[in-house]
DNA sequence: TGTACATCAGTGAACGCGCGTTCACTGATGTAC
DNA sequence: TGTACATCAGTGAACGCGCGTTCACTGATGTAC
């Protein structure tokens, strides 16, 4: 025997179904997602996700819940080491960018089970990511001014990654990293000039 | 005859279908809309919504098309009337809310034919009106800040009407206006604090 | 004014298809003694 | 070490369903003469 069938047991199904259907994602969208085509990329019966995911919404809330994981992870390690919130806003759009298809599904709630326990606990780790990192940045003494902040930053990162991956931003660079500094800049700018209303 | 049967010829069939996917997806979100759903709603035959828009995806780019439109009337008058950007931000809030199913559809390009000439032009539209809100807020000879001005403020304001849609903001209130407010000022006070980069 | 006819709007039966889920099953692994 | 058996992993046939689209059609409207 030269050629070895593929074990009857799998081995890492859970992975190769989160993978076949991260890959089907990527290409076209959570939209339109079948199981039956996850399990034909990881190159199992179709029946073979069940066993694991119990349903569809299963599969969903398995990405959504390791989307959160990953971003919480990715925003920690920004947060603690760069000294100006620029840092985050670049972790969060790159984590959009190079985890789109968690990313769609993070944020596309209809798609999954919002109660799951798993997930519920991973999204609010990566919430709480981002008030230690406001609070950290503010200061002891500012903590009213923390929820206003976490609002203020999430938003625009989440924006801007938005707006990039549906390509809404018709700039012919691909250069991520300048246009969102370029964004942030703007930011200060326009502060300055009056357009966003001072407190009190 | 007491009461009349429908008559054969609808009259405003297109804006029946249109309405009754509006619907549809304000209920479900755009992923699994269905056109016979979409006739359900309207009250006509399944294949008479493919008599006005060819096909699925057609209904999906009138509704994107219409969107757009209406997007650029409403912020045309906010940044006109409106003193400061905060106007714009809150009229982008406002209309993704009132208007959540076009909105989701807007921002969901997979979902429609983006080669559409209407659509296009309804898109280039509302881009122009935030170019030139930005451009007559800066004044003369700052043109080549616009862009970035343009970024920033639309990831603000795209960002926070998505993730309030979404509602990953926990917060109690329904006050969605108040929330605005709060998320622009903290903009100013981070600047303030150093968080985002000074240009040059 | 009337009539023939082209055109447009809308219908409903029919098609083929891929889907999610179920279910009885087989293969493989581990554990108790 | 061997054996029986419970447990877990994965299979593939089968189900019923709603879908998008097609197609020949009927009802209604407008227009030419």
């Amino acid at each position: 025997v030269t050629k070895r069938d593929p074990p009857y047991h799998h081995g890492a199904l859970p992975r190769a179904v989160l993978d076949g259907a991260l890959a089907a994602i990527e290409e076209t969208g959570p939209a339109g997602l079948s199981l039956r085509e996850v399990a034909r990329r990881a190159g199992v019966s179709h029946s073979a996700p069940l066993h694991h995911f119990g349903d569809k919404a299963g599969v969903l809330t398995a990405i959504a819940a390791e989307g959160f994981r990953l971003l919480a992870e990715a925003t920690r390690t920004a947060l603690s080491t760069g000294d100006e919130f620029l840092e985050g806003a670049l972790a969060y759009v790159h984590f959009a960018i190079a985890h789109r298809a968690h990313f769609a599904v993070m944020f596309t709630p209809a798609l999954y089970r919002t109660d799951d326990a798993a997930l519920t606990a991973a999204r609010a780790d990566a919430a709480q990511v981002l008030f230690d990192g406001v609070q950290g940045f503010l200061g002891p003494g500012r903590e009213h001014e923390v929820l206003g902040g976490v609002l203020a930053i999430w938003s625009f990162s989440h924006g801007f990654a938005t707006l990039w991956l549906s390509q809404n931003f018709e700039t012919d660079a691909d250069d991520t990293d300048a246009a969102v500094r370029l964004a942030a800049q703007s930011v200060a700018r326009l502060v300055e000039a009056g357009a966003f209303p001072k407190p009190e």
